[in-house]
DNA sequence: AACCGTTGCCAACACCCGTTGGCAAACACT
DNA sequence: AGTGTTTGCCAACGGGTGTTGGCAACGGTT
């Protein structure tokens, strides 16, 4: 019950600490999980392996930190309806190209169970909802989520995972002219009988 | 010189040698490159890990053998124009159904430099090929090939490796009838502006 | 100055990995 | 029957992994 502030007063280790999630996020993303090792990474921050473990408990944990990741999908109700699959398309190019965790996510999430049940968590969370904002058939909004995933996921998985020429050389914008179409129908086209 | 047969006269060891293809496979396709041991590949297909050595020289070379895939795309200059996509989207279900090749090659593909190297060079050749034998302009024909990787290899990703149950849920069928217009337009529509 | 929690490093443990060499049994062929 | 090759197993090596415990230096508080 001490009067001093209590809960979050910074901590002389906070820059270890951040050193440490930066070098954890490019090596999980270069690497993947099991060859991003923690001594890599701490080799990275410049600090010893067992810091590692002190601040994060274990390298599970330390995945978990450095994984955290929020989609932050813009209010789809302020998006003209038809123009919301080139506003979609548009923000996730945004998003992987400016933060490499969606990335790191990606590769652990091929052969990481904890991963691919967190990758499942984003979009069927964030995605399902922002999907349910404006008004379809609620039986069919985790549907029309879940094929825009299917589409967002395989170009970011061919384009930064595999490296395919032709997605890697396409410039962004001729990606969102060919690419929004398929969103917007799979969230506003009839569905098929 | 010996007149007997000279190049491939069946050996004792083939059951064994297709025994560990069978297992690698499997544990290739479960786990990925790195967790998938060669000591738990040979304890299922029950023979001692040194014969796997023996017989395929290091992890990597099993990994080549067992990864070896061919799409057998189906002749497209005898499918009509209008169901291209339909076809395509149906022949690649059916595809990773019933061959778990892929889906090892999927998962491997994320970590394993050699694994993506290898996936480039199946959708680069074959899909490539197959998408340049109807005539379409040959400066899109890669772009167009990409294109519908990005869709199928991002169908494959959500539905066998993050296991989003949406798409896990979905028909076959269902899941055609939505997508088909989409490798539809990818492989036949006018490229945007 | 004396104290105590924090920060960091070092050395080591126990385990698992891919890979190797040698040795016994089974086989093929004369 | 005898010889050389093939098939298989065992035991081990060298190296890398996540993880742990202890110990010195530092910082703030009294």
């Amino acid at each position: 019950m001490t009067p001093s502030a209590q809960s979050t007063q910074p901590r002389r280790s906070d820059a270890t600490r951040a050193a440490i999630l930066r070098a954890a996020r490019e090596r999980f993303a270069a690497d993947g999980y099991e060859r991003a090792t923690i001594r890599a990474i701490a080799a990275d921050a410049q600090i010893d392996p067992s810091m590692v473990m002190r601040y994060y408990g274990s390298k599970e944990g330390l995945f978990a930190a450095a994984a955290e990741f929020d989609l932050r999908l813009p209010d789809l109700t302020s998006v003209p309806p038809a123009r919301l699959g080139e506003v979609l398309v548009r923000h996730f190019l945004a998003r992987w190209e400016g933060d490499e965790t969606l990335v790191a996510l990606l590769r652990a999430a091929s052969t990481n169970p904890g991963a691919a049940e967190r990758m499942r968590g984003i979009f069927a969370n964030q995605l399902t909802a922002a999907v349910a904002t404006f008004g379809t058939d609620p039986a069919l909004t985790a549907r029309r989520a879940g094929l825009v995933a299917s589409q967002v996921l395989g170009l970011a998985f061919t384009r930064y995972i595999v490296r395919l020429p032709p997605m890697v050389d396409t410039a962004p914008d001729e990606l969102v002219a060919w690419i929004a179409p398929t969103l917007q129908r799979y969230l506003t086209g009839t569905p098929p009988s």
